[in-house]
RNA sequence: GGCUGCGUGGCAGAGUGGUUAUGCAGCGGACUGCAACUCCGUAAACGCCGGUUCGAUUCCGACCGCAGCCUCCA
């Protein structure tokens, strides 16, 4: 029985879908005017899993992660750049798919843009202002009066009085209270702009996702998903916006995963410390980032260094090793299984715990190996299917051995170094050990790895 | 200042009121010409101080330390 973490309520419950066998997602997805970070590329994984898992366990998902092409970042940037907006979104866009598809992230059904959904956005605010939810100010604005709705604080468990003693809070001479928030901004002479009841500009950055997700999954879904600094305040303002407007909760469980840190402390573009998917893929590979990302539960901090990526990269080589020449069995579903399986089930209905899932597959992995050693071809032949269908819910172990361990090659390469383990395997048959350990050296200085095994030599680079 | 959450062995990272997490690294052994791979075995932890309990790393309270949110941020 799946259990999911409910940040509305701060514990886990068990899971159910307001219409049997369905479960409708939104997550909130990226502003496009920069490259991903490994902060996005968490989120994009961690959904992943939890749509791959909710789909293996039989639910029919809807997974929608919307894609915000308009804010004043995206306007400042594009002024920077010298470049208009369109082709700075879109070449994000971009980008973000080139590293979503690395990092083996299954494509959303939608991704919805707020540029295309300008008109459910403005008729979403008129029906706040019908409702009395929200008013138009003397600027040109269009904002939320947070004291009308009686729930506002409820997702981040503040309270209006609090956040009103805050001294964070801007001053704003148009809002009727410091706690308002734009739902529509009046766009000066040079800014993109589109035409609304309030004059031409452009939504506030919470709107679009209230919108967006009561467009694509109806007034009331399951999931809503996001880092965890979209909490507060973006997620309450979803929350007022949508309750508001629809007079219907909006949400039923709400999920938040943790920061990356880099040094304990949170890797973020405006603290500079972050590091690009692109950087990061550059050194490891998509599926190293991957499994170092499952390694650690998602709601917990998940501390970025290299050596955590060294600790991937050596776990998955071994996970490889043990696949690597195995012919596994066909039509081996995980959920048949009896040893391993229910440890594996549990783990992950225990709110995606993907890191004692992961141990559970370790295991696996040395029942593997047993068997390898013991020439049991059946039993491996089972395990290395049961290892594979376990990594398809979490997307791992989906590549054949040999192009994880091998890496890139070229021909030519591969002829050096095979080359080169005849002339050690020859040597080896002289017992001529210094030459045998002579060509080891120089393969160890092309940083392969040899692997003598009965009557054959592997290799796989470092 | 207000509100969250966290503090586990050398490192990473789960979990539990009393019995092995797991991975990386280490140590001993098997295998190997030597290695590597693999297997077998092994050691090592629960921030500090009280309390509840037959028993607490696990529950409660104080303290210390860390992180996050309160402003754009995944």
């Amino acid at each position: 029985m799946l259990q999911i973490h409910n940040s509305l309520t701060k514990q886990k419950e068990v899971f159910t879908p307001i219409e049997p066998g369905k479960v409708k997602l939104y997550v909130c997805g990226m502003t496009v005017y920069d490259l991903c970070h490994i902060g996005h590329a968490r989120v994009m994984v961690v959904f992943d899993v939890v749509t791959r898992y909710l789909r293996d366990s039989g639910y029919e998902v809807t997974y929608i992660r919307n894609i915000t092409d308009i804010d004043d970042k995206i306007i400042a940037r594009a002024n920077e750049n010298g470049e208009s907006i369109q082709s700075l979104t879109e070449r994000f866009i971009d980008e973000m798919n080139q590293d979503a598809d690395a990092l083996g992230v299954l494509r959303p059904d939608q991704e919805p843009k707020a540029t295309e959904s300008m008109a459910e956005i403005i008729a979403m605010i008129e029906t706040l202002i019908a409702k009395g939810f929200a008013y138009a100010a003397d600027n040109g604005d269009v904002y939320y009066d947070v004291s009308k709705f009686d729930d506002y604080g409820k997702l981040s468990g503040r309270n209006i009085d609090e956040l009103r003693a805050g001294e964070r809070v801007a001053i704003n001479e148009a809002k009727n209270d410091p706690l308002d928030f734009v739902l529509w901004k009046e766009a000066k002479p040079e800014e993109p702009a589109w035409d609304s009841p309030w004059g031409r500009g452009r939504p506030g950055w919470h709107i679009e996702c209230s919108a967006m997700s009561a467009t694509c999954l109806g007034e009331h879904f399951d999931i809503h998903g996001g880092g965890q600094d979209l909490q507060f305040p973006h997620h309450e303002n979803e929350i007022a916006q949508s309750e508001g407007a629809h007079g219907c909760q909006s949400v039923n469980y709400w999920m938040h995963n943790g920061f990356v840190r880099i040094d304990d402390e949170k890797m973020s573009k405006s603290l500079g410390n972050f590091f690009t998917v692109r950087e990061v893929l550059a050194r490891y590979s998509a599926e190293i980032v991957r499994y170092f990302i499952l390694t650690s539960h998602y709601r917990s901090p998940l501390n970025y260094s290299d050596d955590s990526l060294e600790q991937a990269k050596s776990a998955l080589t071994r996970y490889y090793t043990a696949l690597r020449g195995v012919v596994p069995q066909d039509n081996v579903n995980w959920k048949d299984d009896k040893e391993f399986a229910p440890r594996f089930g549990d783990a992950m209905d225990d709110d995606f715990n993907t890191a004692l899932a992961l141990s559970v597959m370790a295991d696996v992995r040395q029942a593997l190996n047993r068997a390898n050693e013991q020439s049991n071809s059946e039993q491996a032949g089972y395990l290395a299917a049961l290892l594979r269908s376990f990594g398809g819910v979490l997307g791992l172990f989906q590549q054949a051995a040999d192009d994880f361990l091998l890496g890139d090659n070229n021909d030519d390469d591969v002829a050096k170094i095979e080359s080169l383990i005849e002339q050690r395997n020859a040597a080896r048959v002289a017992k001529d050990w210094a030459m045998a350990d002579q060509v080891r050296d120089k393969l160890t200085s092309m940083g392969i790895v040899i692997e003598d095994a009965a009557g054959k030599t592997s290799w796989r680079r470092v």
